[in-house]
DNA sequence: CGACGCGTTGAATGTTGTCAAACCGAGTGG
DNA sequence: CCACTCGGTTTGACAACATTCAACGCGTCG
C-alpha cells in the first residue's frame, strides 16, 4: 500500500513544468541549492523562492539592462544565457539544464549584463538575491554551497576557454555532446539518446564555430558511426569514441 | 612640515614587496577586499590575513593537487594561474596584478585543480578561506563584496570566451594589451608604457594562439605604429587605434 | 502555393598552425 | 676575452582547418 501510494505520487505528476512544487518535493533537490541543507533549512530556503508560470520557448527570463535582483534555478526545460559584445554580436555563455543555477554573472552589478531565455517550455525558480544573502548569514552551509556553486561556474568557464582555445571543431562538439550526455545521466535521463534543446547556430556561437562547421562536424560524426543525428535528436552510437575526442 | 612628513613616508617605503603591511596601509586597499569595509572591519579582516616572505620568480603559490585552504590577493608583482588539461597541456587561466584576488576556482573542491606561480618577485596576501567564511557571516558587506568578486571573475572568463571564440589574433592581443593598460592606470601606473610580466608563450597560451602568431602580431603592430616593442617593454603609440581593435 | 527559418553541402579563400631556421642576450666555461 | 650553450623570440615557407559565400533541401506556416 505504501509503495503504491508513492508510485501514484510519482506517476500522476501532471506536468513537469507545474509551479506548485516546493524544494523538498522537487526532483532536482539533490543537484540544486537544497543539496547542502538539512530538512528544516530547505524549508527556510523554500520560503524565499518564487515560482511563476512556466516560460514559453523564446521567452526571456531577464534581459541585459534589467535590474538585477535574483539568481535562478532551472526546474524543467532548458535555458540559454547570452551577452552582446559592444559590436552587437551575440555571445552564448551557457546552456542550463534542470537543477542548475544561472544568473550569477549579474551579482557583480546592479543590472544584468547578459540575458537569459527559455529554449523550450521551462519552469524556473527565482531566488531573490538579497534574501539569499540574508539567509546565507543564518545558514553557513548555504553560504558555503553558494560560494562553491560560483566557483564551479568559474571552473566551467575556464574549461570552455581551454576547449575553444586549444581544440579542433570535432573535439569541441564532442565535448559539448559528452557534457550534455553526462548531465542527462545525472538526471536519470538517457545518456545515449536525447534531444538537443538549442539550434545549430547556438551551438556554434557557444563553441566559437560557424553554423556550417557545426553542421559539417555532425555529418562527419555520422559517417564515422559515432552518432545518429536526426535534426535535434541525437543518438550516441560510440560513447568511447566520442569520449576519446572530448576533453573529458 | 606635515607634507614633508607625508612625503618621507611615501618615498622611504623600502621595498614594494615588504610583508609587514596591513590592509589599512596597503596601497591597494581601494581595489582589493577592504574596498567594501569600514575602518574597524578592515582591522578584523587584517587579523585573519597571512603575509609571508615574497615569492621569487617561477615560485609556486600553490599547485594543482594541493589542499585548498585559502584565496590570495596580489600585493605586488604579477601572478599567473594555469591548469593542466587531461592530455597534459597547460592552459593559462589568468594574469593577476596588485589588488586582484586569485584562487577562487579552488573553492568548489577540497583540493586545488589549478596552479599559481609568480611571474616576477611578488608579495601575496593569503586569506584562509574558512576564516573568510566566518568573517563573512559577521560582516554582511564582506559577504556581498566577495560574492561580487566571484561574479566579476565569471564575467571576465565569459569575456575571454567571447574574445577567443569570435576575434582574430590581432583583436585578441590588442584586447589583452588594453586590459593591462587600463589595469595599470587604476594603479596609478603609466597606461602607455609598461613591462609585460609574462612570456610570449604565456600570452599565446592565454589567448588561444601559438607563440609564433603572438610574435607576428607584435611585429605587425609595430609596423602599423600602434606599439613600440622592446622585448617585454611595451609603449603604446596609438591608444585609439589599439582600442578600436580591442573589444573594449 | 510561396515565403521563411533552419540545416546541409560544395567550392574557394584565408587566417592561423606547423615545421624549420636563425637571431639575440645572458650566462658559463675554457 | 672569446666560444659556447640555452631559452626565449623572431621570421619564413608551407599546409591545414575553419570561414566565407553560395546554393539547395526540407518542413512549417501564412
Amino acid at each position: 500500500m505504501e509503495p503504491l501510494k508513492t508510485m501514484s505520487v510519482v506517476t500522476d505528476s501532471p506536468c513537469p513544468h507545474r509551479h506548485n512544487v516546493n524544494c523538498g518535493d522537487c526532483r532536482m533537490k539533490a543537484l540544486c541549492l537544497p543539496l547542502a541543507l538539512e530538512l528544516d533549512q530547505v524549508e527556510q530556503l523554500d520560503r524565499i523562492i518564487q515560482r511563476g508560470r512556466p516560460y514559453q520557448r523564446e521567452e526571456h527570463i531577464y534581459r541585459a539592462g534589467d535590474a538585477f535582483h535574483a539568481v535562478y534555478a532551472v526546474r524543467s526545460g532548458a535555458i540559454k544565457t547570452f551577452a552582446m559584445t559592444d559590436q552587437g554580436v551575440e555571445q552564448v555563455t551557457g546552456f542550463y539544464l534542470p537543477g542548475e543555477i544561472f544568473g550569477m554573472d549579474g551579482i557583480a552589478h546592479t543590472h544584468h549584463i547578459s540575458s537569459a531565455l527559455a529554449l523550450e517550455t521551462s519552469a524556473v525558480c527565482e531566488i531573490p538575491f538579497t534574501r539569499l544573502e540574508d539567509l546565507s548569514i543564518a545558514l553557513p552551509s548555504l553560504q558555503r554551497h553558494f560560494f562553491q556553486l560560483m566557483s564551479r561556474e568559474i571552473i566551467n568557464d575556464q574549461r570552455l576557454v581551454a576547449l575553444i582555445g586549444k581544440n579542433s571543431a570535432d573535439e569541441r562538439l564532442a565535448t559539448l555532446l559528452m557534457s550534455i550526455s553526462t548531465r542527462n545521466a545525472k538526471r536519470n535521463l538517457s545518456e545515449l539518446r536525447f534531444r538537443l534543446p538549442m539550434s545549430r547556430a547556438d551551438i556554434g556561437n557557444y563553441l566559437g564555430l560557424t553554423v556550417e562547421t557545426v553542421s559539417r562536424v555532425f555529418s562527419r560524426f555520422q559517417k564515422q558511426r559515432l552518432l545518429k543525428v536526426d535534426k535535434k535528436e541525437i543518438e550516441i552510437l560510440d560513447l568511447g569514441g566520442l569520449q576519446e575526442l572530448a576533453n573529458v
